[in-house]
RNA sequence: GGGGAAUUAGCUCAGUUGGCUAGAGCGUUUGGCUGGCAGCCAAGAGGUCAUCGGUUCGAGCCCGAUAUUCUCCA
């Protein structure tokens, strides 16, 4: 079987036992503070398991893509060195709520691996849960006496509660596990040492290959476990995994999975896989990353300089690196593997095709950027050897400033160390690093107080924003937040019309005031799903009861500026093609950004006509349509535009103004209809990155002082103008007219600064074989010095100094020609310093020219004759 | 969120305790030579040294703020 059969194999066969076939959810996580990236198939349903969000089908199964980057056994600079660790992999799994139980689950895992997918029954072992005294838990005999029906007892085997206990958090839904390895090791191997010795021991070849979790109680924060009314159960099989077991294969990366990756870099590279142990590691990298960083980029994360974005960079250029040392790439080379995983996963995971071209480019960008990072470091290191080329060694500082401040590899610097028979310290390179670490946590802590509890309350706060502006409320806790010497507080209620900063729109700012007391809330933010309002100051005591209220004007700006953005978006769509989608976007009261896919710049007529269709529609008054609890599939139906994959289950809020126009799924709060945004605005468009734009607009009382202050700025030029037919002409003659003018008096006082110089070097004398010139003119410095360098050009044997005076401030200007100061010893700098003393200024320069300034202008007469002396 | 850096000609970059009327290569223009592969030679144009402010006799260089970009850490 070839993987993709394997994975089509595994959906059809769940569905064929009721399971609905879940998509994929996002690998990016957006609003979660605790997690950036999707890492097990279990994420997207962790609302049902906590009983937060009812579940619309019992039975679900899916293959979920998941990224792992950091965690006790997979950090990111191993993956590739061994043959089984990924970033980037996918979970098969299938899931009850509440309906099937261990039996089930069991069975169905049996006869897919042994029937559907044919393993043999003597490689497979089973472990179950053994117990645990502390948590007063007997062994999970139920699993033991289902598996006994089906496999022979010498092949179960009890585990232990790290094995076989699984938890979510330190609380919630948890439960014994029941795990099923394979033994994929040669006949001869398997006769000297049992497969069942070896289960959970860490040996490459007998491994796990899916775990079963029985998900029946309640961990709660005493620690006690509750057993739970309605019993889940959660499994996980590694995609990359089974395709080994089922393939025959020693290696994840032997696997159709990875091998057509393998064999494009090798046809690239001419070098064969497995012909060194540095270049397998390198493919290996390669097309482990290809993988993540394509589904981060389908899922809308890209490559940047903080947070997720950061670590899909990371992931990136530690790809590039490994190319660009072991398999000798000069050149951007990630992206072109993009096809040959187009082949392999576009029809499973159909974002990778669809955003094919976008991926490709982004990938080439961030190549092409980071190999200029590389030989901008390998220039200061090149630097940095000749500097210190008595030493053979490269100081530990500089090794972490190439590192911190230049993005240069570590491994690279010592490479190339080697390469010149030098060594790096790498003590100091590592205290270098701790130290920046020591900082950063330094400026990240904030302390937070204990929430203070003024009422219990179950659910989370009630969102009354999209209805009201105002409401009663009440208070359910608060707490102090220190951050950097600023000390602020949060707020949560019982229910609240305040929008909380989310999907690209701002936080309300508003009011809460209890009779006399009124708390400003300056910022409503989410925090886990938890609503906090933001205020600097309460008062003591604190009321427990409210009446809130937004500020108005602001949100109704916000309002118009997020629905501008959807009509944005449309009218984008139009223009532009059904390419366009939305990669982020900012909405506040002064403006909006819209981040989307296209790959060139928007022309002036493209812009013209966006704004148009946007205007248009506002003209048109489309009233607002709302569905505010709309199932995912009836959401799709109705065309609502929306990044691929939503969390599973969700109900969706769909807002619309003119079904055939715009259709968005959204939270945020928008207009009525959109006569009230009144009008629309482009005032920049550029590129934020490869293939992705960035428009800026305003709406409102904003476009219009933007649209006045131009006609405004256009009126006044033409005044100045004297009102001409045709502004554009009129400016363009007046500019020729400057630059003919400019030319002209160029020349003239070319002319006559020639015929300053004349003058002055006509009153050259002779004194001891050199010709002095000493003169007393009226100029700024600058002209002064100009005139110096145009009579040394004239003038040869010439010491020549010159007392200027400017808005009364006197200076001196010394000039010595070369030879002289070289025959007779002569310094201007010293000299100027020296005469300087006569004006109460100081100066200095070179031997040959030299300037000084001073308060005194009446001295000036005494620095000529004194320098006259210096000849005589 | 915090640290470090960069910003000089159309492009890639030099510019050394502040002394500079700011340079190189590539590109470009003009002229000449030349049967070709990055042709050769000569001459020229092209810079508010990111912006604003400060220190100084003098700032591309030092100090402060701002903007943009890069980079590391969280």
């Amino acid at each position: 079987m070839n993987s993709i059969q394997i994975r089509q194999a595994f959906l059809d066969f769940f569905s064929s036992k009721q399971h609905f076939i879940a998509n994929s959810a996002p690998m990016v996580i957006k609003n979660d503070p605790t997690l950036m990236f999707t890492n097990a198939g279990m994420n997207q349903f962790k609302d049902i398991f906590l009983g937060n969000s009812p579940t619309t089908h019992l039975r679900v199964a899916n293959t979920q893509k998941c990224l792992r980057v950091s965690g006790k056994h997979n950090d990111l600079e191993e993956v590739g060195h061994d043959t089984y660790h990924h970033t980037m992999f996918e979970m098969l799994g299938n899931w009850s709520f509440g309906d099937y139980f261990k039996k089930e689950a069991i069975a169905w895992a049996w006869e897919l691996l042994t029937e559907v997918y044919g393993l043999e029954k003597d490689r497979l072992y089973v472990t179950v849960f053994g117990g645990d005294k502390a948590d007063g838990l007997d062994p999970d005999n139920e699993a033991f006496k289902f598996w006994k029906e089906i496999v022979s007892e010498d092949r179960i085997l009890y585990g232990s509660k790290k094995d076989n206990f699984w938890e979510m958090g330190e609380t919630g839904p948890c439960g014994p596990c029941s795990e099923i390895h394979i033994d994929l090791r040669d006949e001869n191997e398997r006769r000297e040492v049992a497969g069942k010795d070896l289960v959970n021991q860490g040996h490459p070849q007998v491994v796990e290959i899916w775990n079963l979790v029985f998900i029946q109680f309640n961990r709660l924060n005493s620690g006690e476990l509750k057993s739970l009314p309605a019993k889940h159960v959660d499994t996980g099989m590694g995609f990359e995994r089974l395709c080994m077991a089922l393939q025959g294969k020693k290696s994840n990366y032997d696997t159709d999975v990875f091998q057509p990756y393998i064999q494009k870099l090798s046809e690239m590279t001419g070098i064969a896989y497995g012909s060194g142990k540095m270049t397998d590691v390198a493919m290996r990298v390669v097309s482990d990353h290809l993988r993540a960083v394509a589904f981060a980029i389908a899922d809308g994360e890209l490559p940047s300089n903080n947070k997720a974005g950061y670590v899909i960079r990371r992931i990136l250029r530690r790809a590039i690196r490994y190319g660009y040392t072991f398999l000798e790439f000069r050149e951007p080379f990630v992206h072109k593997l993009l096809p040959v995983m187009v082949e392999n996963m576009g029809k499973a995971f159909p974002e990778i095709a669809a955003q094919q071209d976008l991926i490709s480019r982004v990938i080439a960008e961030e190549e092409a950027t980071f190999l200029r990072t590389l030989s901008v470091g390998i220039h200061k290191f090149e630097q940095y050897l000749a500097a210190h080329s008595h030493q053979k060694l490269v100081d530990g500082q500089f090794a972490f400033e190439l590192f911190d401040t230049y993005g240069f590899p570590i491994d690279l610097t010592r490479l190339m160390a080697r390469e010149q028979g030098w060594d790096v310290d790498m003590e100091g390179f590592a205290a270098g690093m701790e130290a920046q670490k020591t900082r950063s946590r330094a400026a990240a802590s904030i302390e937070t107080g204990d929430w203070v509890e003024v009422k219990s309350a179950a659910a989370e706060t009630r969102f009354l924003g999209y209805d009201q502006m105002e409401a009663e409320v009440e208070l359910i806790k608060y707490r102090q937040v220190s951050s950097k010497g600023k000390t602020y507080y949060q707020l949560v209620l019982d229910q609240t019309p305040f929008y909380a900063e989310s999907g690209g729109q701002v936080g309300d700012r508003g009011v809460l005031q209890s009779g006399e007391v009124t708390i400003e809330v300056i910022d409503t933010q989410k925090e886990n799903n938890l609503v906090v309002h933001i205020a600097e100051r309460i008062p003591h005591p604190m009321p427990s009861r409210f009446f809130a209220r937004v500020d108005e004007a602001k949100r109704q700006q916000t309002a118009n500026n997020h629905t501008a953005t959807h009509l944005l978006h449309a009218a984008l769509r139009m223009v532009l093609g059904p390419h366009v989608q939305q990669k982020g976007s900012l909405v506040n009261e002064e403006r909006l950004r819209f981040d989307f896919s296209h790959f060139a710049k928007l022309t002036a007529e493209e812009i013209e006509k966006v704004e148009a269709i946007v205007n248009a529609r506002i003209r048109e008054n489309i009233i607002q349509e709302e569905h505010r609890e709309m199932d995912m599939a009836e959401a799709q139906k109705m065309g609502a535009m929306a990044l691929f994959g939503e969390k599973y289950g969700d109900k969706v809020r769909v807002i619309s103004f003119d079904k055939n126009f715009s259709t968005e799924l959204c939270g945020g709060t928008h207009v009525h209809s959109t006569g009230q945004i009144g009008l629309f605005r482009i005032v920049s468009e550029g590129a934020i990155a490869a293939g992705i734009r960035r428009i800026e607009a305003i709406t409102g009382a904003e476009a219009e002082k933007y649209v006045n202050a131009r006609l405004k700025e256009l009126e006044a030029v033409r005044a100045l103008l004297r009102a001409p037919k045709d502004t554009v002409h009129a400016v363009e003659q007046l500019l020729e007219q400057n630059e003919s003018l400019r030319k002209k008096l160029d020349a003239a006082q070319k002319d006559q600064a020639g015929q300053l110089v004349e003058e002055m070097a006509a009153k050259a004398e002779k004194l001891d074989g050199v010709n002095f010139i000493g003169q007393l003119v009226e100029m700024d410095a600058k002209m002064a010095k100009d005139l110096a360098y145009a009579i040394k050009n004239k003038v040869n044997n010439l010491f020549l100094v010159l007392g200027h005076v400017a808005e009364g401030k006197p200076g001196i200007v010394v000039m010595i020609s070369e030879n002289l100061v070289k025959e007779r010893k002569l310094h201007a700098g010293n000299i100027v310093r020296s005469l300087a003393a006569h004006i109460q200024g100081g100066g200095g320069g070179q031997p040959f020219f030299a300037t000084a300034g001073g308060k005194n202008p009446a001295g000036l007469d005494k620095v000529i004759s004194e320098a006259r002396k210096l000849l005589a």
